[in-house]
Formats: structure tokens, C-alpha cells, sequence
DNA sequence: TTTATTTTGTTTATATTATAAACTACTTTA
DNA sequence: TAAAGTAGTTTATAATATAAACAAAATAAA
């Protein structure tokens, strides 16, 4: 058996997490996202920004009852990446 | 579903191949943890010296045909330490 | 025999990453 | 209108991973 490379961009705690939200429910808010993940409000803006920059979410940013809103939604390419990244994970678990 | 904090010691993809190949041999020689995971000598060396200090493996020194060996064995700590990294790591997973 | 090469690593330096602290800009409430 | 709250971003720092350089002995080659 070879270990498969593990994707960086989605070998990070508070990354993985976002994605796993992501995928289970398509599209989510900054403020949600924030507060199933218990991150800070700045770790989570850097780590969506590098997800965006990967092709991995989208993000849309609204104005909602006069605050700003962001918005974050998976892409095909994204959940492509989560769904290899889990296989990879697979060749370390001595299933 | 809350996510479970994700073991830094473990989470690092050499130190998880070398705790995974553990986990499946017992005991296993430094040239052939290098060889399985693809690591250079230099990173293999911290990597493991941090499962040390973990309390993750034991290393043993030896000498084998006047060459100096170096043999590592996973410990009951780095075993459960593994278990647990994968428990949580199924929280992201989305089965 | 002395120079080069190989083996088996360690140590140190650098580049990358994650995270927290500080800041921005606007809104609501007192 | 001053204070506190909302919703984030930017910047600075700490931690990590990785590679490059080094070491020390063994063996092979000239």
C-alpha cells in the first residue's frame, strides 16, 4: 500500500471543517460558520479566503438588514477535492 | 454533530504515515520508515523525535553491521492517540 | 593508503501555516 | 452623541513542516 498525498489546502483543521459544513449544507453564512466551527472571526475570514482562492467555495457578500453578509457555497471542484482528500485520508486508517 | 479537536501530534501527514505503518508493524527499522513514507532522513528525524516526546513511539538506537540503526515501536499511548485521531477525524466525514 | 563514496542519521535554517490581536466601518441603543 | 454591538478584514506573531547543511563512521576505489 502507498500513502496518498494529502491536499494542504483541505489538511487544516479549521478548513476541513468549513468544507464538511459545506457539503452537507450547500450554503452557509460567516456567523453560522463561525459558530459550528468555534473559530475566531479572523481565522475564519483568512481560511475561507484560501478556500475561495483554491476554487474550492464561493463567496458572496450581501447586505442584510443593513449589515454586511458573507456567504459561502461549495463548488463542484470543491467537493471534488473533499471527497479525494477523504480517500487519501483512507490509505493512513488501517481499515 | 459538534466537530472533535483534531490531535496536532497526529495531524501532520509524515508523523500519520509513520504512527499508520506503525500501528501495522510494531516495530520498524528508520531506512524502512523513509523508504515507505518518501520522507528525506532530515524531516523523518524531527517527525519521529516528536512522536517521541509525545510519548507516541519509542525510539531504540542500535547498532546493526557496525551501522548505527535506529528502530522505532509504537507504545499503548500512541496507539490509543491514533484511535482517537480517527474518531475524530470521522466527525468530519460526513458517512 | 589516502581519497572518494555510501550509510545513517542529526542539527540548523528557511519557508509556510495557523492563529490571535488589532483594526475598520457601520449600526443600534441608551 | 457616546457607548456598545455586528460583521467582518488586515497585520503580526507563534508554531510547523521541510529542506539544506553537517557529522561520523564504514566501505570501496585509485
Amino acid at each position: 500500500m502507498q500513502f496518498k498525498e494529502l491536499d494542504p489546502i483541505l489538511h487544516s483543521q479549521l478548513r476541513l471543517a468549513v468544507i464538511s459544513l459545506l457539503i452537507s449544507v450547500k450554503e452557509a453564512e460567516f456567523t453560522f460558520l463561525k459558530e459550528k466551527t468555534n473559530a475566531t472571526s479572523g481565522n475564519l475570514s483568512v481560511q475561507i479566503s484560501k478556500l475561495k482562492e483554491a476554487g474550492y467555495i464561493d463567496i458572496i457578500k450581501k447586505f442584510n438588514n443593513n449589515y454586511p453578509q458573507t456567504i459561502c457555497k461549495i463548488t463542484p471542484t470543491g467537493i471534488e477535492a473533499f471527497e479525494n482528500y477523504v480517500k487519501a485520508l483512507q490509505t493512513y486508517m488501517n481499515l
